[in-house]
RNA sequence: GCCGCUGUGACGAAAUGGCAGACGUAACGGACUUAAAAUCCGUGGGUAGAAAUACCGUGCCGGUUCAAGUCCGGCCAGCGGCACCA
């Protein structure tokens, strides 16, 4: 048969398509199984090849499900609002809508031609007024209840984008999408008190199956510390709170440093008798980025505050208090109790500044460096902790604390609310106006959704003001509550928004009364298998927990976690083991090797390049092995044999290759899986050809990976399509050979094989073993101390030299 | 600095503590061909040897075990993330 892929791929599509064969129906009377893929950003490049490794392992693992009986649900969407696009309309004079729709339509058609099993009836795109209706109805929720906020904050200003970003979005210092430098700029900013459920997006963890290096990063992240806060007095007369992990070396505070920012400066102004120098250092501080800070950590700076004083409430020394940008006022209470002995960086500060440093916890050697880990020591030079070990010291300084009123226990994240406004056109605009009576009011439900204008310049303001700003006639409006006049919020969402609760409008995406029905809820929830990115493990997928947990508060979703399961893939490498990048020039379009081999074989050796959650290398040379791999199963067709039952000579393999791609599709171990295929195939062609019952099982097996040309070698036998065929079952009981060869080990070594019944005993094996002529050579003139067997593997005998 | 991941043939990689290198690529030898491509058969970790075979071999050092790529302790190198989080 002459192979005309693009025949084929064409033709199956079509009647997949006609069939409505991945059409997902709600129906509680069937088990379900909603696979999920992270919709892409539909950008003008078109889809990257790296895009159809997560796209192709998902769809491996549903039509396996499929075959299996479950009612499977693989949606694809485009998570369409986003820079790149208004940055593109800017240059070119475009209108984002226009850019986006063409960019999904190249997307939508270049995900088709790789046959994925998509329901594309449930197809969403975020930038649909009727899809950020919802996302602006999930806002407008959480700002009823309180969690979301204005706020003046120290933000991150790109400052070619002109544009707040969030933390996540600046790398090194520069922004993230066009790399121009990133400056601190104050500004009022829609928060979202993530940090609310900061103990619940920790702790819910432990109830969700993710692997282990996603858990972690989350946990990383998320950064919870257990301690106590600690209340200073000072001479000022106000008190200081500090947040400490170690209240236990209270006695060994010689020193507070206080962030530039913290705003009992200002409070203190008069009594602070070097205020001028204070204000240089904390201007100073101010211009800095956390760039340059960062850069600058090796040497501490700092300015001690004259004519204020703290009190050490342990054993009531005054204290000098420094101001210093190495304590950071987002984190804690923008202040701390310094104990250099045991901690670097008091220790550095205090040895540039000569302040003194006491030890506390005995066993390190404090005129060299600080002592940190000490959780075993034991407490010196601390009055009533002396003798005790760090853990008895802890607890009992705690609550001493408490009994005295100075102080209490008190956890603390590193995860900080998000930073929600954007200054720019192309995202949902945020559903609140702006009252001088009222305030900050929500838009009514029944106006949702706010549409983005449309204007001629999509150019942010000089002042960082969005766009928006400028339409008088859509910024002005009256006050929902009062009537009177009032203006509208300008700033829009940012682009995590859209992508937080995606995976709920695919359940329901046409309902215009809510975001999904109950019906569709309760059925399709949690998604059972979520696959993506780890650079989205600390963003968008902590992001889209957040609102689902908070969405089950308010009772919209059934379930406390929005994924059940997520696996995470390795990126693909240019060839060479390079970043793929436009300016490499090495950049493999899936476009041109679907024309070249056809999907199927693309397919294929995305699945076969390599362990599916490593970073992988294209090779242009090695996917050759899979389009010849397509090519022998063609081959094989032709020679099918009659016959209806396994033949003696395949059947154990035939067994054995069905429980192993059963378990490595599961496992994420397509690569196996197909070698596995391979090997079928290989063993199939030595024999002369498989016979019918044999062939149709290989098909089967390799159908998730290779959809195509399986359904083409398979409408021969009239048996309907593949895709609504039932996955091959095994018997473990066949999966044995009645013959084992087995390794015949002397001290551990191997000195030669054996071939004995599967079935054989130790005696029998080590019979057998010793009956061969090479051992019997090698066993002479010693003597066995110890026979080991195992069975279907080895058998090892222990020896000495005889006496 | 901290956290995570990874070190196995020329290359991509396999290997519930049990015969290291399955499967595939490139390469080489042969068949077919006027020739090439394609295809088919074979070789394919290193060293020594004509060969049988022997010894060595999974980043390095040590340990546990009858048996270690795999487990434990200590390093080294590369990649990714975080970065003064008190």
């Amino acid at each position: 048969m002459q192979y005309d892929f693009k025949k084929i791929e064409k033709k199956w599509q079509q009647k997949w398509d006609e069939a409505k064969a991945f059409a997902a129906v709600t129906d509680p009377s069937k088990k379900k199984f909603y696979a999920l893929i992270e919709f892409p950003y539909p950008s003008g490049d078109g889809l990257h090849v790296g895009h159809t490794r997560p796209y192709t392992a998902m769809d491996v693992v549903s039509r396996k499900r499929r075959m299996e009986g479950y009612n499977v649900l693989l949606p694809m969407g485009w998570d369409a609002f986003g820079l790149p696009t208004e940055n593109y309309a800017i240059k070119h004079k475009i209108h984002p809508e226009i850019v986006t729709e063409k960019n999904i339509n190249r997307f939508r058609e270049q995900v088709k031609a790789l046959g994925y099993g998509i329901d594309w009836d449930r197809e969403i795109n975020t930038t649909d007024p009727n899809y950020y209706k919802w996302t602006q109805w999930i806002f407008l929720k959480m700002f009823e209840n309180g969690l979301a906020y204005k706020k003046k904050t120290t933000v991150n200003w790109c400052t070619s984008c002109l544009c707040v970003l969030a933390n996540e979005e600046v790398v090194d210092g520069s922004c993230e999408r066009c790399g121009a430098p990133v400056v601190q700029k104050e500004k009022e900013q829609w928060m979202l008190k993530i940090t609310a459920y900061a103990e619940r997006l920790l702790n819910d963890l432990d109830e969700v199956d993710y692997i282990d290096r996603v858990k972690t990063s989350q946990r990383n992240w998320i950064g919870r510390s257990v301690g106590a806060e600690v209340l200073f007095a000072t001479t000022a007369g106000d008190e200081l709170k500090v947040f400490t992990t170690r209240p236990d070396t209270l006695f060994g505070v010689t020193y507070m440093v206080i962030a530039p920012e913290h705003p009992l400066i200002d409070k203190w102004a008069e009594q602070i008798t070097n205020m001028d120098a204070v204000r240089a250092y904390r201007e100073q501080a101010a211009t800095k980025s956390d760039f340059e800070r960062s850069q600058l950590a090796k040497t501490k700076t700092g300015v001690k505050i004259e004519g204020i004083r703290a009190v050490n409430p342990a054993n009531g020394e005054e204290i000098p208090i420094f101001v210093s940008d190495y304590v950071l006022l987002s984190y804690g209470t923008g202040a701390i109790m310094a104990v250099p002995a045991h901690d670097t960086r008091d220790y550095e500060f205090a040895k540039t500044f000569g302040l003194p440093i006491v030890e506390v916890v005995a066993g390190g050697d404090i005129s060299q460096e600080a002592y940190t880990d000490c959780e075993n020591g034991v407490m010196v030079n601390s009055g009533f902790l002396n003798g005790l070990t760090v853990p008895e010291a802890q607890k009992k300084i705690v609550s001493w604390l408490a009994d005295n009123g100075k102080g209490e226990p008190k956890v603390n994240y590193k995860l900080r609310d998000w930073i929600f406004s954007r200054q720019r056109y192309w995202g949902e605009p945020i559903p609140v106006v702006h009252c001088e009576h009222c305030g900050y009011v929500a838009v009514p439900e029944d106006q949702l959704p706010v549409t983005l204008p449309h204007v001629d310049s999509y150019e942010p303001t000089e002042t960082g003001e969005s766009p928006l700003a400028n339409i008088a006639e859509w910024v002005n409006t009256t006050c929902p509550k009062c009537g009177g006049p009032a203006k509208r919020e300008t700033d829009t969402m940012p682009q995590w928004a859209g992508s937080s609760w995606y995976f709920l409008r695919y359940l329901d995406p046409k309902n215009d009364e809510a975001l999904a029905s109950p019906e569709a809820l309760n059925y399709w929830l949690p998604v059972d298998w979520y696959n993506g990115g780890m650079e989205h493990t600390t963003l968008h997928l902590l992001y889209s927990r957040f609102w689902h947990k908070f969405l089950y508060d308010i009772g919209v979703v059934p379930t406390k976690e929005p994924y059940k399961k997520r696996t995470s893939h390795g990126f693909i490498l240019g060839e060479g083991g390079e970043k793929m990048s436009k300016s490499r020039g090495n950049v493999i379009n899936p476009d041109d090797i679907v024309n070249q081999y056809g999907a199927d074989t693309l397919r294929l050796y995305i699945m076969f390049i390599g362990d599916f959650e490593k970073t992988a290398v294209w090779s242009n040379s090695a996917i050759k092995g899979c389009a010849r791999f397509v090519e022998k199963v063609i081959a094989l067709s032709e020679k099918v044999k009659p016959g209806k039952e396994y033949s003696k000579e395949l059947e154990s393999a035939m067994h054995k290759t069905i429980r192993k791609v059963t378990s490595d599709i599961e496992e994420l171990k397509f690569n196996t899986a197909i070698a596995a295929l391979m090997t079928l195939a290989n063993r199939m062609a030595e024999v002369g050809g498989a016979n019918e019952a044999e062939f149709e099982t290989l098909l089967k097996l390799l159908h998730p990976f290779a959809p195509h040309i399986t359904e083409e070698l398979y409408e021969k036998y009239n048996k309907g399509m593949l895709v609504t065929s039932a996955w091959p079952t095994y018997d473990e009981a066949k999966c044995v050979d009645e013959t084992v060869e087995i390794a015949v080990q002397i001290n551990g070594k191997l000195r030669g094989t054996v071939v004995i019944p599967a079935a054989a005993e130790k005696d029998e094996a080590f019979a057998a073993a010793k009956a061969e002529e090479k051992i019997a050579a090698a066993l002479a003139g010693f003597e066995i101390v110890k026979e080991i067997f195992v069975p279907g593997r080895l058998v090892n005998f222990v020896v000495k030299p005889a006496k």
